[in-house]
RNA sequence: GGUCCCUUCGUCUAUCGGUUAGGACGUCAGGUUUUCAACCUGAAAAGAGGGGUUCGACUCCCCUAGGGACUGCCA
């Protein structure tokens, strides 16, 4: 095989949500995988909604995430070499003007429906005769264009669902062209993908009836249809729609949560697939691992709280290296492998380090209950001489053992308390040294 | 209403007519750890319902129910 060329699509009307990253991810791992080319179409076609805002966060995100493009463009800089497709298709007589209003369609629509038929544009404007339309066109009403379906079955063979055919005599001429002359998304689409050389187009399963004009429009303009892969859209963890436009979790959320950019990655690029959801450490591994095959025909419920747990999972396994700049953001001294070791399987996120960096580093409030004073205020006699190390933990408490008579929670527990204020923590053992000899023997009075 | 797709433990799934229906996450229990977390071991947990076909059905067919997508001068 070839290697392949995918794009991913977004509109830069919202921020980028957990249903399209998967689509972006999806794509993007088949291309690295293949050692393909992943590019990045901004479709801003509808100048009304679209922003630079939105733009640039949505490349920010991206970015943040790990899913690089090699080619970015934006479809709004490109409407004179859509108009050139138009008229190709005009001159092919497969592009024709129809005036109606919206309303007019809207209850044409309404009016088939309401008689149990399905609400496909009646084509009305086929038989307007040139009179008609300089009529209509001297009367101020300006037309908007419909692609001219061919009426046949329209079949591929889709990389996730199989066999696929869509009957073209069941769905509108889809309009092109808009009254005031704007695109629409479908033919600066079609027309992109086969400049762009898009060998496989791999998107939601939302696009599965689109296909269908779409391939008809591909064969039109002399192009050849990609190869099409749908994937099955996700739904909430209650089972219910997560809209591709409302409510959805966005990855700047997820990202103020403390949410890793790998968590997020690996939970999509495995729910909904036949591979276990485990967290990967690199987009390279989830490349290798991924195939079309993988992927189920039914829709995958997308919980956070799962997303959570592969979160903490991950940041367990977290090395130093890759979080030393936000830990040193976090508190100059939280920049500190051992620190980070020591408290890293006690934080289900990054930023849960922070605390730690007072309680080890800072003036940690000792607490100690009236029945261990005594026994506090005299540990520190038996602490190992010189620098503390790992090992200094279990000698000093075997010592203090031998000392008091003290053992099990009676013994470690006010130890805990007086050291770090704190109940629970990281293992005492790697706190130990972190706190170093000075500190431990302050904070015991 | 129409077209298309889907339905196995709570969740993601394996099974391509014959299995004690397997795994992972989560849950619970035990172990370990001073504690929590982490880690180790174990347990509970599923074929939507109804009809067929077949010696035999989770698997093939039909119906029902439920879910999703599309049915835009959105993408």
């Amino acid at each position: 095989m070839t290697a392949p060329v995918v794009r991913f699509a977004p509109s830069p009307t919202g921020r980028l949500h957990v249903g399209n990253v998967r689509t972006a991810l999806v794509n993007w791992l088949f291309a690295s995988g293949q050692g393909g080319k992943f590019i990045l179409r901004i479709d801003d076609t509808d100048l009304e909604r679209s922003t630079k805002e939105n733009e640039a966060i949505l490349k920010e995100d991206l970015t943040w995430l790990g899913l690089t493009w090699v080619e970015t463009f934006n479809q709004s800089d490109r409407f004179g070499i859509y108009e050139l497709a138009a008229e190709k298709l005009r001159a092919l007589g497969l592009l024709y003007p129809a005036y109606e209003t919206a309303e007019e369609l809207d209850v044409k629509r309404k009016i088939a429906q309401s008689r149990g038929r399905p609400p496909v544009y009646d084509r009305a404007a086929l038989s307007l005769t040139a009179a008609d339309r300089a009529k209509l066109e001297a009367s101020g009403v300006k037309p908007h264009w419909r692609f001219k379906l061919s009426g046949e079955r329209v079949e591929w063979n889709d990389l996730v669902r199989g066999p696929q055919s869509i009957d073209t005599s069941s769905v509108s001429d889809p309009v092109l062209i808009r009254e005031d002359g704007s695109f629409l998304y479908t033919l600066p689409s079609v027309v992109d993908d086969i400049e762009a050389g898009i060998t496989h187009v791999v998107r939601g399963e939302d696009h599965v009836t689109n296909s269908g004009a779409q391939i008809e429009i591909f064969l039109a303009l002399g192009g050849k249809a990609p190869e099409m892969a749908h994937m099955p859209l996700l739904v909430g963890a209650d089972g219910s729609a997560l809209s591709k436009r409302i409510g959805s979790l966005s990855v700047g959320q997820l990202r103020d949560q403390g949410i890793e950019a790998m968590a997020i990655c690996s939970h999509l690029a495995k729910l909904g697939t036949s591979d276990n959801i485990e967290p990967r450490a690199s987009l390279a591994e989830l490349a290798g691992e991924f195939a079309f095959s993988k992927i189920g025909r039914a829709p995958a419920r997308f919980d956070e709280a799962d997303l959570e747990n592969l979160n903490a999972a991950l940041v367990h396994a977290l090395p130093f290296a890759e979080v030393k700049d936000r830990l040193a953001a976090l508190d100059p001294r939280a920049d500190n492998e051992a620190f980070w070791l020591a408290v890293r399987e006690n934080c289900a996120r990054v930023s849960s380090a922070k605390p730690w960096v007072e309680v080890i580093f800072g003036k940690a409030v000792p607490d100690v209950a009236e029945d261990d004073r005594e026994f506090i205020s005299g540990a520190g006699a038996h602490l190992p001489e010189g620098e503390l190390t790992a090992a200094s933990w279990g000698e000093w408490t075997n010592a203090l053992k031998a000392a008091t008579g003290r053992k099990g929670k009676t013994l470690f527990k006010p130890l805990r308390m007086a050291l770090t204020g704190m109940e629970h923590g990281p293992e005492m053992a790697a706190v130990l040294p972190l706190i170093g000899r000075a500190k431990v023997l302050e904070r015991l009075g």
